[in-house]
RNA sequence: GCACCCGUAGCUCAGCUGGAUAGAGCGCUGCCCUCCGAAGGCAGAGGUCAGAGGUUCGAAUCCUCUCGGGUGCGCCA
């Protein structure tokens, strides 16, 4: 399906056939088949006599004539000329674009799919934003990320579960239910004042606490305090969940999984997931007593030597090792997070990706560290950091106090710009860059806004459709007419090179899903509008490329072909990207 | 002090894991509809890829150092 791939194998097979003494074995690998930058060198470009000249003790160009000839053999090569430094660029006739342009249609939603991998199983966690408050802007990025890393590496063949690790743990939770209960008795009509320092201040907590009342009465008041406080807990994460779970179905986000950190400390027969962990690493030789040196730098106020039961995470790469057991005797949240995967890689997983925020960078080696001890090499994990998004309104930041609770929510966003939007330029940079998201520029209707250009592209596909039903009523324009048209009348370049910009599409998705890198796929989509755009514009000037002619049924059948290939791709993209593909756009 | 990320056109950024003359959008200079295919298209100017070494046929890309910016550095989650 990746034509490139094809010729790729077919040059290794010629280059098996030339006479080299040298065992080229351990130089094939690097043999590779490219779309050449610059489109009038041909279709496909590959370095093969450069990479074997040495070897070969021949001049690049030399041998590069010899795998040139046997290029030419292929029928579907129609010129295989040698360039520059040595390398060979391959131009096919177009009789092979025309076939192509029939396995595009004959895939639909298909064609791309399933390259990288056979179903392995992977895990992509992100978000688990901490259920004390609504999702603010900052976690608008990572979620974005994760969730269209997850649709591209689903789309790439892998089986793919999508993952929120709840921290439903710790003295934060308890601040919640505290907070809540302040809300509780508010709602109950109970002078209680204001919010007291180190209570969440935020009014999020009000309707819950309506509900409570609604719910409970003032039963809170006469229980016990455990009682009490265990019910709070439980009814505040599960409102704090439900909010986040609503902002994130705004931005067409939705989990497989949520898993909650809280499941890993509950004690069942006497000993909790992480008390097992805990047993398990020490048997490894992974868990020790042992003191740590002080941190560098500013020394914290409350320090104090002590020993403390630690993880071995410097023998598996991490710089120090790490404490498991707080001083009251509690797991620290990296203890859980060692059970956390350990949870993972027994579910069966292969690969766990986490995707986190820039602020957690420093928390990659302890994390590949705790992946070394608890999988060795039977499963692999990789981080990716979102960079900070700056949030500009006409090019002015735009100032956000947390001191006053004054922070801009993920739903302020979403409900402002529409997820499509936001959705889109969160990736349309890659991930470790900075990003400016301007609210005038991306709710803007222009080029200068690529959510609506690439938009644009595919509504543009579709009244053309709806224009030829319009115009040539006559014409049976079915999905099996489109896939028996005949392609051999296209033959204007641009039509040429629209089609090649298509069929690079299982190569974009390949090396996005290889890389981790969900982006590309937004930069590949605004560059097949834009060959799109182009075509349409040279109908403008020039009728007779017009995708419609009312002359020709048959010419516009192929045309019709072409268009429905380039928006059958668009919105393969688009729906990885996580974003509508429009039939028009209003 | 240490670790991680970043530095490419005036601005915001791509750059296909080492390939040919480094690209796009905005901005700038021109051009293309007297609606029914301009929410668009075409062309031009604009670069010491932060700097210095190294690796090789070949470096914006890999390695080392320097400079500049960001983030994080026990018992928080």
């Amino acid at each position: 399906m990746n034509i490139f791939h094809i010729f790729e194998q077919n040059i290794k097979k010629i280059v098996e056939h030339i006479d080299i003494d040298k065992d080229i074995s351990n130089l094939i690998h690097r043999i590779s088949a490219e779309p050449p930058r610059d489109p009038s060198h041909g279709d496909i470009a590959t370095n093969a006599a450069m990479v074997l000249a040495k070897a070969a003790k021949l001049n690049p160009r030399v041998l590069a004539e010899k795998i040139s000839k046997g290029l030419e053999q292929d029928p579907v090569v129609a010129s295989a000329e040698i360039a520059g430094p040595g390398f060979i660029n391959i131009r096919l006739n177009n009789a092979f674009w025309h076939e192509h342009l029939g396995e595009i249609l004959t895939l639909g939603a298909n064609y791309g799919r399933g390259q990288v991998s056979d179903g392995k199983k992977v895990n992509v966690e992100y978000v688990s934003a901490n259920p004390t408050g609504p999702m603010h802007v900052g976690h608008c990025r990572g979620a974005v990320v994760g969730d269209a890393l997850a649709n591209l590496l689903q789309f790439a063949g892998y089986e793919v579960v999508k993952e929120y690790y709840v921290n439903d743990a710790g003295v934060q939770i308890n601040v919640l239910a505290a907070s809540l209960f302040h809300r509780y008795q508010e709602a109950l009509g109970i002078e209680v004042g204001g919010v007291p320092e180190g209570l969440y201040p935020g009014e999020y907590l009000v309707p819950p606490a309506q509900s409570l009342v609604d719910s409970h009465g003032d039963a809170l008041l006469k229980m016990p305090d455990v009682e009490r406080m265990a019910l709070l807990k439980d009814y505040a994460i599960n409102s704090m969940m439900d909010m986040i779970r609503t902002d994130l179905a705004a931005l067409n986000i939705h989990h497989d999984v949520f898993f909650s950190e809280r499941s890993l400390h509950m004690e069942v027969d006497g000993h909790s997931t992480i008390d097992s962990m805990l047993q398990k690493m020490r048997e490894k030789g992974y868990v020790y007593d042992g003191r740590l040196p002080p941190p560098k730098g500013e020394l914290p106020e409350d320090w104090e030597d002590r020993e403390q039961t630690l993880f071995r995470s410097t023998q598996v790469g991490d710089d120090t090792d790490r404490p498991l057991v707080k001083s009251d005797g509690s797991y620290t949240y990296f203890a859980a997070d060692v059970a956390y995967f350990q949870d993972k890689f027994d579910r069966g997983f292969k690969r766990m990706v986490y995707v986190l925020g820039a602020d957690h960078s420093g928390y990659a080696k302890r994390l590949k560290a705790v992946a070394n001890a608890v999988a060795g090499d039977e499963a692999e994990l990789d981080v990716l950091f979102c960079q900070l998004v700056k949030l500009l309104r006409d090019g002015e930041p735009v100032k956000m106090s947390k001191r006053a609770g004054k922070f801009v929510t993920l739903r302020d966003v979403v409900e402002e710009v529409g997820s499509d939007a936001v959705r889109f330029m969160m990736l349309y940079r890659k991930p470790e860059a900075p990003l400016d998201f301007d609210f005038a520029k991306v709710t803007e209707q222009s080029k200068d806004n690529p959510v609506f250009y690439v938009q644009m592209a595919h509504a543009r596909s579709a009244s053309t459709f709806r224009r030829v039903a319009d115009e040539m009523p006559a014409l049976e324009v079915t999905d099996d007419a489109l896939i028996n048209a005949d392609y051999s009348l296209l033959i204007d370049d641009g039509e040429l090179s629209l089609l090649k910009k298509t069929a690079e599409f299982p190569r974009i998705v390949e090396q996005a899903a290889r890389s981790d890198e969900p982006h590309r796929l937004a930069f590949y989509l605004y560059e097949l509008a834009s060959e799109l755009h182009a075509q349409w514009s040279r109908g403008v000037k020039s009728p007779e490329l017009r995708f419609i002619n009312h002359e020709n049924a048959q010419l516009t059948l192929s045309r019709l072909a072409l268009v429905r290939a380039v928006a059958s791709v668009i919105g393969s993209g688009l729906a990885i990207v996580g974003v509508e593909a429009p039939e028009e756009m209003r």
